[in-house]
DNA sequence: AGGTAAACCTACTTGC
DNA sequence: TGCAAGTA
DNA sequence: GTTTACC
């Protein structure tokens, strides 16, 4: 369920409590939920998995790393231990923070409030950041990242007290500085992290294949995108690689709000209709991430609040109530091999 | 190429 | 009440 | 939510 609404809302909060600390331990408590790409320590996942699996977190560098063979922790720990966190970014549904050395002088930007416009999508500002390392996260469909004061019980691997304090299915923990500690917690573990050497490596594996963030796609962008696939317009719609960013929920809406059929060719929209939806796509996103994102079961930011977008919903979910523009009945059907939900009066085919 | 289904998982809801 | 099936 | 396989 994250989607990009809810992506925003996490990287709003977690800016504003962890930009400027520094990071002092990471926990993998997990080791098949985390990855570093292009570490040589960690290139073979068996040999790091059998040493950092069944026994509990190992603390970085310490002496439980039997073999020669490194762990993913201690991998993570040599990079990001140090680090001060200078800034969280997104581009799509996918988060990410840079780190510089907490000798440096501060460079930290908060963009957990405000800041220059579109100061979200990190894509074009890694800027000085480039070559320190940085944590890539993508949520899955149950990620969340939590930001807990105090993580002190949970050391040598006291998996029950972490269980008890903060709830289960926490995989990756940061303890900064200050005594917060950032904890990536996913039931379903769809979601993933990813640790880089620097914020470039980041952004050429993990970002270099998405299409524009949909919340300030231009309308021309989209269309010359939508032009050259055949597919279905809902399809097209959560391609990341043609638009990053839409989900189930937001698809729907946004083509109920434009009254697109889900099944119209994605080429086949007008100019003018392909503008709208870019246009439609930002007020819709930017209302819902006024409201925090969709909360439908699982969903709460870092400080555990649901987002309040749900009872906004026309369509998503809705199947068999009226339609909020014209009372008739919502459709449901199955397209991209997605439940979707629409008004067969509002959106002709 | 595009459509479809299964795979990866847990947890909650539905139906018998 | 319990358990399999369906769904997110 | 994303990736992979198959038609
Ligand atoms: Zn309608």
């Amino acid at each position: 369920m994250p989607e990009l609404p809810e992506v925003e809302t996490v990287r709003r909060a977690l800016a504003g409590q962890v930009v400027g600390r520094t990071i002092r331990q990471v926990r993998v408590h997990r080791p098949d939920t985390i990855d570093l790409p292009g570490n040589p320590t960690t290139t073979n996942p068996t040999a790091a998995n059998a040493a950092a699996g069944l026994n509990g977190p190992i603390v970085a560098g310490s002496a439980c790393s039997s073999t020669g063979s490194d762990t993913l922790q201690g991998a993570a720990n040599r990079l990001l231990c140090g680090q001060r966190i200078s800034g969280v970014v997104r581009h799509g549904k996918q988060l990410a923070w840079w780190t510089e050395p907490s000798g440096a002088p501060t460079t930290t930007h908060k963009t957990g409030k405000t800041k220059r416009k579109n100061s979200a999508s990190g894509y074009g500002e890694l800027g000085k950041h480039a070559g320190w390392p940085a944590v890539g996260v993508h949520l899955g469909m149950t990620g969340c990242l939590r930001v807990f004061d105090g993580g002190r019980g949970c050391e040598r691997g006291r998996a029950d007290r972490m269980r008890a304090e903060w709830g289960g299915h926490t995989h990756i923990t940061w303890e900064l500085d200050d005594g917060l500690t950032i904890a990536f917690q996913d039931p379903r573990r769809f979601g993933h992290v990813w640790v880089f050497a620097t914020g470039e490596q980041l952004r050429a594996h993990r970002w270099a294949g998405l299409g524009p963030d949909a919340l300030t796609i231009t309308g021309e962008e989209l269309h010359r995108r939508l032009g050259r696939t055949r597919r279905a317009i809902k399809a097209a719609l959560l391609d990341q690689s043609l638009v990053a960013g839409l989900g189930n929920i937001y698809t729907d809406e946004l083509l109920h709000v434009c009254r697109v059929h889900p099944r119209a060719p994605a080429a086949s929209l007008s100019v003018r209709r392909t503008k709208r939806l870019a246009d439609g796509a930002r007020t819709l996103l930017a209302e819902a991430i006024e409201h925090g994102g969709s909360t439908l079961r699982d969903y709460a930011d870092p400080l555990g609040q649901p987002g309040a977008f749900q009872a906004h919903h026309a369509v998503y979910a809705r199947h068999g109530q009226a339609c909020p523009r014209c009372q008739s009945k919502l459709s449901v059907t199955r397209v991209a091999s997605r439940t979707t939900t629409y008004c067969s009066h509002c959106q002709r085919k």
